[in-house]
DNA sequence: TTTAGCTACGAACACTGTTCGCGTCAAGTA
DNA sequence: TACTTGACGCGAACAGTGTTCGTAGCTAAA
């Protein structure tokens, strides 16, 4: 790991004012790997625990440092924004095998942001143009092609398939951050809100009421499913009338 | 508006130390007023400006003058939500128009949102349960009720349509906010990004670059049209489905 | 008249992103 | 070998943030 040549090593003279001791454990100041501690305080703690301070802490060292490898935060959320979109997996477009394939590719960029706490807020009003965002766009149009969707068709779609697939995930790991701490806290907010909806006058909210707990139930997997099966039905059904 | 009972007004001794005027011009503090003062900021500048000394300065006051009627700024942007949502007008579900009635109901949300700048990016993670919020709920799924929608799907599909709503419509009105102050710099981004997707290598991003023009083709209400369609379309499908 | 309680709010605390300018160190040049 | 140059590192400072505390002033009840 060190680059720093071995040679046996020499106390320090306890008269120098500042040791400087350059530690070869102390990890080497790169973007890269600035990218990736950032990355870390967000799968521990979430986005709003991130700091320039809390990054360059992790170097033993003062947030200006950063600013060598890193134009501002925004850029360095992109950076994350890119290292993360580099995880998803979405395969090569197969014209025979278009509906499971975007399931699949749904679900890839699903889970990645679910795994990542609320890094998906990073993506809200931005395009990502990073190299790894850029892959996935590519093949996530691909299948979308492939399924024979028009040009123009594919463009929208590609839009609305991420924003919804986006804010899914964002909405699994985001309940590991908002709401509350300690998973007391967040459990304590939802049977709360639960209660809340059931204690609501049935003769204003005859609907809401009388709906009960469809309202509340499903888990993650379950309404995601649903949300594709409805796109990919009005994305084929859009297509069909198209033409 | 005053609510000091009228008397006819003596001139303050000048040995006063502080002549503390309680001028009636000052507007009265108030959560309505604070939540007033609030979304004006918004409107204005977007929610990045919002903080509690801007606010506050509204009233010629400190920050801390607001507590009093605000537990802290979480709770004032939810007030702030929920008078905007009292903005959003529903229709009454009719079940021969309601296909009609969701259309004018997401137009009528986007709308709204769209005129409050980047607000949308408040209710990312948040269920809002405001009393304006809660009507707008009962209104649009009594629309999907009416159209023969079960209660899960219903659920599920007025999950699905608000996110999709507000997203859009947080992207209309987060356009004058994000990607620069003025203006000028934010054509100057949208025609960097153009040019970028146009530079791309055709090698590597072949369906990208096939796609050309379609890719930022479309103004909001055509993108946001389609997506209503393909969403309206796929609701339908899902349930002669599954009948 | 005294007391109690409520509103108002300046000051302070612990943070944030970012810039400035100084110090140190390694490589290149004379 | 001695000197210079330039990049990197980073402490300190600036202007801002949300929130709390203690205290002042005023009003209404005792």
């Amino acid at each position: 790991m060190s680059e720093v040549p071995e040679v046996a090593e020499v106390p320090v003279p306890p008269w120098r004012t500042s040791p400087r001791s350059r530690s070869p454990r102390k990890p080497t100041l790169t973007q890269e790997a600035i990218v990736t501690a950032a990355l870390e305080i967000i799968d521990a703690e979430g986005m709003d625990a991130l700091s320039m301070r809390r990054v360059a802490q992790r170097f033993d060292t003062g947030a200006a440092s950063l600013y060598a490898y890193v134009a501002n935060k925004e850029e360095l959320v992109e950076l994350v924004v890119d290292r993360v979109n580099g995880e998803v997996r979405i395969p090569l477009a197969d014209p025979d095998r278009w509906r499971e394939q975007l399931r699949e590719a749904m679900f890839a960029i699903r889970d990645v942001y679910a795994a990542h706490r609320d890094l998906g807020r990073a993506l809200i009003g931005a395009v990502p143009i990073g190299p790894n965002s850029l892959d996935s766009s590519e093949r996530l149009l691909a299948i979308l092609r492939a399924g024979g969707l028009s040009p123009k068709v594919s463009a929208f779609a590609a839009d609305l398939l991420s924003m919804y697939t986006v804010m899914s995930g964002l909405e699994m790991g985001g309940q590991n951050t908002m709401h509350g701490a300690t998973d007391e806290e967040r459990g304590a907010y939802y049977t709360a809100l639960h209660d809340y909806f059931a204690s609501l006058p049935a003769a204003r909210f005859p609907t809401l009421t009388s709906l009960g707990d469809a309202l509340t139930s499903g888990d993650g997997d379950e309404r995601f499913a649903f949300g594709i099966d409805v796109l990919l039905l009005g994305m084929i059904a859009y297509t069909d009338r198209e033409s």
